[in-house]
DNA sequence: CTGTTAGCGCTTTCAG
DNA sequence: CTGAAAGCGCTAACAG
């Protein structure tokens, strides 16, 4: 009965050789013969010892295996998510083929210092709500990709959500259509609202930015015109702000027969909330959503929507961290023609 | 321009105190006077350095203020179930408050060896797919809570399974019934099927097995015999399985008139098979489920089942671990009566 | 192929 | 309140 943890120079005490050789039969099995490790690594076994210590390794070979997902927002919020629980899927699958291990961190913590010394890169999903996050990835030397976002300089996977935005607007859109967006985290407000004359938050590095340019291109196409008080912001894509947004537009007057939603879940509340008061989809309200989740498909009438990949995106993101690729990805999409258009 | 990272030696050197002083600055206000504490603060921010390196603190203190949750299973199915997600969410959030971080461990990998030397403890949420899991969390140092399962000697979170099952069972039977019931993990297969004669896995330690044992004293009751053919094996709780698990039981001959599902998730899938091939519920098939999870409310007919809080488990999980509280804790639930009984 | 040794960066006595 | 010094447990030169 060992009293306390057995360490690697016990073992090499023990087995009467070096610690050397006892790190190198469990590190780098070409550096001794393959009786004498498997000889070393059975004793071992048999005494207790399960290889080195791995707080001491991160220590000493400043790695971990541990890679941080950085989230838009809190844990809590994002997990429930389809779209980012999806996208945690592609990512861990991928990490785990490579052995590497998933800490989770949320997008509105405080700072990365805490984990910033031990893990081996950040993936981060979403512009993170705490921007402090984005200023120290930018200048961290671990290795960061980014999705969903850019920062210069640094590796990233995304659509084209401007050019995505614009043809499903485009195939939405007609002359004379009042039209009204259901945007995401267009300014800074914790609650939905539309956006009138605020102060529009991270222009060139969100993605609902692009997308709106995307919808106003389409829009100005169709000689469709879009009012700022026609824009609503939703802080979160979340069928709380979603329901609420829903009432709003729906009750509003006139009434618009296009909304153009940043999400599926935003979009699917909105039809719901439509087919309970009884107004007609397509008919008399068209409807756009975002993202291509399985709800969506499933839905009567099914939704029209950009269908992107978040499984290919979470595994493109950790290959593209662990293998060091410098580039900025953009990942196809597709727009699903469904029956709310 | 540093060329490389600083350390506190070398801050240590640039302010003119000992390393100790730094240290301390960082970690024990207490030892030093409150304006020499600010005043290195302030200097190391101005210097660049943002306090001491984490890797080093963890193997110098042994703490590593990061908690590994296990799964179940692969961390890619975990985090697209419902109930799962939603004891991540309580998990996470009661981290959040005491600063701590959350690692993400699946339950079929090979070993706990590759984080056991740094992390804080281990919330085990579920029976790991992988057993040898088990062994390794029951010996040991760090602090381990099981949910859903247990460990002996390990403090737990659970509900009272077996009575739950009971009071849902005794609920929906009657005398004469033809009943079926749709099992989670009940034997070692991975795919759908009858149980027949297989051996029983995990008797004692599974959740499932105590649901079993209260849905077959409810039927033992009411004098419903329940053979082992009627009872199907689910490898999880997850929408492809339950469909395969439903068409045979909808198509077998006699078909039943009463079937009772471990997880609402297969319920619902089972219901909605049901209803789509014009039987009707619950006047020629009567369904419950297990868990309470929203969509079951929402559904139409809605679904009997037994709701327990999946967040509160997490919440007491976290709070278990942390302040290492060693009692097996057993939490409520609560029978919801819906239209599917 | 093996053994010796100098740190990785920090915390914490302990003596001043 | 401060400074010196001994490790935490390991890895990777390097010399044999």
């Amino acid at each position: 009965m060992n009293k306390t943890k057995l360490t690697l120079k016990d073992v090499a005490h023990q087995l009467g050789v070096s610690t050397a050789t006892i790190s190198n039969a469990f590190n780098r099995p070409d550096q001794l013969s393959k009786a004498k490790r498997e000889e070393i690594l059975e004793q071992c076994k048999k005494i207790g010892y399960s290889g080195p210590n791995k707080a001491a390794q991160i220590l000493r070979k400043g790695t971990s295996n541990i890679v941080a997902l950085v989230l838009a927002d809190s844990i809590s919020y994002m997990v429930s998510d389809p779209v980012a629980s999806t996208f945690i899927k592609g990512v861990s699958t991928a990490l785990r083929e490579q052995g590497k291990h998933l800490l989770l961190y949320a997008g509105d913590s405080d700072s990365l210092l805490d984990v910033v010394d031990f893990v081996d890169g950040f993936i981060c999903y979403g512009q993170p709500r705490n921007v402090k996050l984005v200023d120290e990835l930018s200048v961290s030397v671990k290795p960061v990709v980014t999705v969903d976002f850019d920062i210069e300089g640094k590796p990233s996977i995304n659509i084209d959500n401007e050019e995505a935005a614009y043809q499903v607007a485009q195939h939405a859109l007609q002359k004379g259509d009042n039209v009204a967006i259901f945007g995401l985290r267009l300014i800074d407000s914790p609650s939905t609202c539309r956006i009138y004359d605020n102060p529009i938050i991270g222009v060139d590095s969100s993605i609902s930015h692009r997308r709106l340019d995307g919808y106003l291109r389409a829009a100005d196409e169709k000689q469709v015109a879009i009012s700022r008080e026609r824009i609503w912001h939703l802080p979160e894509s979340e069928r709380s702000f979603a329901r609420q947004a829903a009432k709003e537009v729906l009750t509003s007057s006139p009434r618009p027969n296009v909304v153009l939603c940043m999400s599926d879940i935003i979009a699917l509340e909105l039809l719901h909330m439509a087919l309970e008061m009884g107004i007609k989809v397509p008919e008399e309200l068209r409807i756009t959503g975002f993202d291509g989740i399985e709800e969506a498909e499933r839905a009567r009438p099914s939704l029209t929507t950009v269908c992107q990949s978040s499984i290919e995106k979470g595994i493109k993101a950790a290959d593209a961290l662990l293998e060091q690729i410098q580039d900025k990805t953009v990942l196809p999409f597709e727009v699903r023609y469904g029956e709310t258009v």
